[in-house]
DNA sequence: GTCTATAGAGGGATAGAC
DNA sequence: GTCTATCCCTCTATAGAC
């Protein structure tokens, strides 16, 4: 039980012993995603790796989708948290942030690439899971802020629909890119390219009609 | 053997034979993924619904990952003569151009979206074949001309670059827009919206830098 | 709370009859 | 060429000891 050999853990209480084996799990769970990919997450692995026992593992998680999920809905997070942090930031021109929200979100896509494409592979075991729907409207709603502000002239339908637009773009350039390994010269040349589509779209919505 | 319930089998040479079965499996397998997911994807249950037994699927597919690339296969296939077709309709402004694609494509994809979902779904088990990256160039080369003679002044790596990204914004749009089910305005409004962004960085290309 | 052991179900692929 | 029967494996989830 590698996590627990520590002397903390004898004195830890229940609660944090339980967010303990949480941790464990999930930590376990990412490792076997990356090493074995999606076709071989199984919860045996998981508890083997985490250095717990299935029955622990259960006690905690009510199935396997429940695993996979909360890995998802971390990275959703983290992500929304990128897109506030970057499209927030007033100091900046529109265009300036939106580039800068490309190269950072290809940037971090490339770096977890192997997690991320397991997940992904994953993803019909978590997709009907109602706190999906939850992150998506999370981060649309950023976006929607972020072109109310840049492109006022436009109707609200109009910037959802751009904004879904952009959303999808971005998100599919950074799974697709990051597919392959890639140099930090590719990832840059490639994160302009992008940078140069969204942009271009965004000085259009930019202008009225 | 609902198949092969017709006179005509009886007189079919062995040849044409084997390939209704496997055209009979094909089609099975289609249903198998839109109605049941790409979980329930069992090569007994193409087989049921093909009328076949498992053992005659299995002499003329090694595996179920055949089964599956050989579908993927075929799609791509049509995507590839949809995008030649428009895109080298040399009678229209390559902007039009792009803009028709993008409307047959979306439109193309909200057609077969169950299927497509659960291609995607079952992308794991045929994604390592060589073939794959066959089709992946194929229509990389289509877009390349494209750009060619709409982007001449751009370099090849430019080219390839832009080629590559919005290929993917596309098709990410077409996947990401088809997972719910949608009407003909709806399409029509996301096709527009897509097709502003890529002829707006169309745009952006043809001019000198 | 945590462990071991296993029930129970399902699926991929094949052997061997016809 | 086609079918039936089945082997063998893997996996999820739980029961019950400690």
């Amino acid at each position: 039980m590698p996590r627990n050999t520590g002397v903390s853990s004898r004195k830890t209480p229940r609660q944090a012993r339980s967010n303990e084996l949480v941790a464990a799990v999930l930590d376990a769970a990412v490792q076997v995603l990356q090493s074995e990919g999606a076709q071989r997450f199984t919860t045996a692995r998981v508890a083997e790796r985490a250095g717990v026992c299935v029955g622990s593992l259960y006690q905690y998680f009510p199935n396997k989708a429940a695993i996979l999920f909360r890995l998802q809905s971390d990275e959703w997070h983290r992500t929304s948290a990128m897109l506030r942090d970057i499209l927030e930031d007033q100091a900046r021109l529109p265009g300036a942030r939106l580039r800068a929200l490309v190269h950072a979100f290809i940037r971090s896509e490339c770096e977890e690439a192997a997690i991320r494409i397991a997940l992904n592979d994953a993803a019909p075991f978590y997709r009907e899971a109602p706190e999906a729907a939850e992150a998506h409207a999370e981060s649309a709603q950023i976006v929607q802020d972020f072109l109310r502000e840049s492109a006022p002239r436009r109707t609200d339908a109009e910037r959802r629909l751009a904004g879904e637009v952009m959303k999808t773009a971005l998100s599919a350039a950074g799974s697709s890119f990051s597919a392959l390994p890639r140099t930090a010269q590719e990832i840059h040349a490639y994160a302009e390219a992008v940078a140069d589509m969204l942009c271009a779209y965004l000085a259009l919505l930019e202008n009225a009609d």
